[in-house]
RNA sequence: GUACCUGUAGCUCAGCUGGUUAGAGCGCCUGACUGUGGAUCAGGAGGUCGAGGGUUCGAAUCCCUCCAGGUACCCCA
């Protein structure tokens, strides 16, 4: 269809009843983190480009391809925030905040990047995530990871795996990756000239080339686990039996290092299961204490993740809950004439005021049309009132389901049809 | 950014190797029931066949360009 206006490529419009389901969606993650103690932050959904330059690393892809930046009207460069962790932690920084403390947020927003859409791949996309800071213990990665897992269970989602991994502390890591561009360098010709790109500025990468030939020769190249210091090893085993008594069935994946240059120690993904599309990962995450140092904050440690409201919107199955994303019509209000809208009106404005959900029609159409809207939102109750109710000072208080209806002096309406109301709430 | 597939009523799709007024189901509207919904039956509205150009007597159908969606790379949420 040739129409005048058309979203911008990668961008998705979202109209009832698939609204609803984000909403859904979305109020279980803020009932969830909230239980764990989570406080909402909201920060703003630009900021400047050296942020998340500097925050996820020049070489990630995120930054180096899929940022949305443009300059602003003074020509100071502005990126839409393509992930949520970097503006927290310059939110908390700006605000003095007291780090000394143990603090849990949350939040919910957009992300930018600009990349080939895909199902399940957007431009724009929300994200919901948690963040704490301050605690640097094990017990923290896994208090992540489960309200993580909790979450999308809540949703009916039980078949995920739960892949995690462990870079070490940063020390390690920084470690690790010299070691590794030292054996990709000794090799050079086995590996494929992204790689050497990689090597060049953040090695670790190179684990997430595709190449069969690449792979071949990192199978023998050395792993984070064996120049790890004794600590991080012993940490991530933690990690990996504290997780377990949780009744979590996780997947130590070596390979698995995460796009973003500000992990260290755990790093975690979830996917559903069985689902191959490359677009199934719902949740991703990981220990960054090193980042508010790196921003100019004290040292302090921190733990997260970061999930797309939409792909995980889309791996619930809705036959089941389809309930709670319909709207409930308590009543609907069904006039001819002036006269009868304008009682109807009012009736209506009383009812709503008392808490139901109550539908009346601003259009001039039939008794006949407006009983069928009222079916088709599942009406409980229906007011009919016409010329010859508004004469006999009455309204017809209709039952749709069993087609019973009964005249009720206008007067008593409200009360007669609210009592019956508070009787099904109980 | 690369490759392949797709784009026909509001929705899901059919339309054989180019041939006259482009179809179905669902939904919507109207009537049977002149002030009473769900079922049934009958009728109706709704399409510049994604956009633009080309080939042809003739294009939804073939060719080119663009736009959009999907899939695989890539990357991730």
């Amino acid at each position: 269809m040739a129409k005048k206006y058309a979203s911008p490529r990668g961008t998705i419009d979202f109209l009832p009843p698939e609204s609803m389901k984000l909403l859904h969606v979305e109020a279980v993650f803020r009932d969830l983190a909230e239980n764990y103690g989570y406080l909402p932050v909201r920060t703003p959904m630009f900021e400047a480009t050296e942020l998340f330059a500097h925050g996820a690393g020049e070489s990630s892809d995120i930054v180096s391809k899929e940022m949305y930046t443009f300059p602003d009207k003074k020509g100071r460069s502005m990126t839409l925030r393509p992930e949520g962790t970097p503006g927290v932690a310059r939110a908390l920084i700006q605000a003095g905040w007291n780090f000394a403390e143990q603090t849990r947020l949350y939040y919910v927003g957009s992300m930018f990047r600009y990349q080939r859409p895909q199902k399940g791949r957007y431009r724009e996309h929300t994200q919901v995530g948690v963040e704490i800071f301050g605690a640097s213990s094990v017990t923290a990665d896994v208090e992540v990871i489960s309200l993580g897992v909790n979450y999308l269970n809540a949703l009916g989602l039980e078949n995920l795996r739960i892949v995690v991994n462990s870079l070490g502390s940063v020390e390690d890591r920084t470690a690790y990756n010299e070691n590794l561009k030292k054996y990709i360098d000794q090799n050079h010709d086995e590996f494929c000239p992204d790689c050497h790109f990689r090597a060049e500025h953040n090695p670790l990468r190179v684990f997430d080339c595709k190449v069969p030939e690449c792979h071949v020769i990192l199978e023998k190249a050395p792993k984070i686990d064996e120049i790890m210091c004794e600590e991080s090893k012993v940490r991530f085993k933690i990690l990996q039996e504290m997780l377990r008594e949780e009744g979590f069935a996780i997947e130590v994946d070596n390979m698995l290092v995460r796009g973003l240059d500000y992990y260290n120690h755990t790093v975690f993904e979830i996917m559903m299961e069985g689902d191959e599309g490359q677009q199934s990962s719902l949740m991703g995450g990981g220990r960054y204490d090193g980042l508010i140092k790196l921003f100019g904050g004290p040292d302090t440690p921190a733990m997260g993740f970061g999930s797309g409201l939409e792909r995980v919107a889309e791996a619930v199955d809705w036959s089941d809950i389809a309930d709670l994303i319909k709207p409930e019509c308590d009543l609907a209000i069904v006039v001819l004439g002036d006269k009868a809208h304008a009682l109807g009106t009012t009736l209506a404005n009383l009812l709503r005021a008392a808490g139901m959900m109550v539908h009346i029609d601003h259009r001039v159409t039939s008794f006949k049309n407006q009983l069928g809207q009222a079916n088709s939102l599942n009406a409980a109750l229906a007011i009919i009132v016409g010329e010859d109710e508004i004469a006999r000072g009455v309204a017809i208080v209709k039952d749709m389901e069993s087609g019973e209806q009964e005249d009720v002096p206008v007067s008593q309406v409200v009360e007669y049809i609210l009592s019956g109301f508070e009787d099904e709430r109980e």
